[in-house]
DNA sequence: CTCCCGATAT
DNA sequence: ATATCAGGAG
C-alpha cells in the first residue's frame, strides 16, 4: 500500500469515525428489502418508505404472501417500483421457502436472489455478517475512486477488483461506508467542493479543479 | 447496450 | 430541462 493511499485511509478514518449503514431496519430480512429499494434512490427516501412497508409485511413469510400491488403502492416513491416490488416478493419467497427465513451468508448465494447484484450482496454481507468477500462499489465509490485515481476502470466490477488489489481486506467495509459519506457531503457528483476538501493534497481531481480559470 | 422510474438539486 | 440518487436484469 503506497503512502498516498494510507494517508487517504487515515484521513477518512478521522473524519468519518462511524461506519454504520444509513438504512433503518429491525431485522436482516428488512435490511435486504431496504438495500433492494436503495437502487438509484437516496437512503433518506428509503427510510421514509420502509416503516409502513415493514409494518404491513414484517417477515419474509408475510412479505411472500403480500399482494404485489400492495407492495408496489407502498414502495412507489422509491422509483423502479414494479421491478423492486417483484424482486422483493420473489426474494421473500426464496428466503422463506429455501432458506427458512434466514438470509444467505455468502456472496454466491446472495447474488442469486432476484434484484441482488454484487453491490447489494456486499452491503448485506458486511452489515449482517461483518464479512468482506468484496467491496461495495456504488455510484459514490465508483466516482470518488476515479477522482482519487485509485482506478482507471469505469465499470463497477473492474473498480471493485482494482480496490481489492490496493486496500487491505480489513479496511474494505469501512472504506466504502466512508467514501459514500464523503460523496454525499463534499465530493458531490455535480459540484465537488474541492476547496474545502481534506483530501485535496491526495486528489488529482482537486488539483485540476483548482487550476480551472473560472 | 437499454430499460426500469420517482423525487430532487441545479 | 437535465443530471443524479448507496443498481440490476434482459
Amino acid at each position: 500500500m503506497n503512502s498516498s493511499i494510507s494517508k487517504i485511509l487515515k484521513k477518512l478514518q478521522v473524519h468519518y469515525p462511524q461506519t454504520q449503514c444509513f438504512l433503518k431496519y429491525q431485522t436482516p430480512f428488512q435490511l435486504v428489502c431496504a438495500v433492494i429499494l436503495s437502487a438509484q434512490c437516496t437512503d433518506e427516501r428509503v427510510n421514509r418508505t420502509t416503516p409502513l412497508l415493514f409494518k404491513n409485511f414484517p417477515t419474509p413469510e408475510k412479505m411472500a404472501r403480500a399482494p404485489i400491488k400492495a407492495i408496489e403502492t407502498l414502495i412507489h416513491s422509491t422509483g423502479f417500483y414494479r421491478h423492486k416490488a417483484k424482486n422483493i416478493l420473489e426474494c421473500s419467497k426464496i428466503i422463506h421457502h429455501t432458506y427458512h427465513g434466514q438470509i444467505p451468508s455468502t456472496l454466491e448465494e446472495l447474488v442469486r436472489l432476484p434484484g441482488v447484484g454484487r453491490k447489494t450482496a456486499n452491503v448485506i454481507l458486511g452489515e449482517i455478517y461483518k464479512k468482506s468477500e468484496g467491496i461495495v462499489v456504488d455510484t459514490h465509490v465508483a466516482r470518488l475512486s476515479q477522482r482519487l485515481q485509485l482506478t482507471q476502470s469505469s465499470t463497477a466490477e473492474k473498480i471493485e477488483q482494482d480496490l481489492m488489489g490496493i486496500l487491505p481486506q480489513s479496511e474494505w467495509i469501512a472504506f466504502s461506508h466512508r467514501l459514500i459519506q464523503h460523496g454525499r457531503n463534499l465530493c458531490i457528483a455535480r459540484k465537488p467542493r474541492c476547496n474545502i476538501c481534506f483530501l485535496q493534497s491526495q486528489c488529482p481531481s482537486a488539483f485540476l479543479e483548482k487550476n480551472k480559470s473560472n
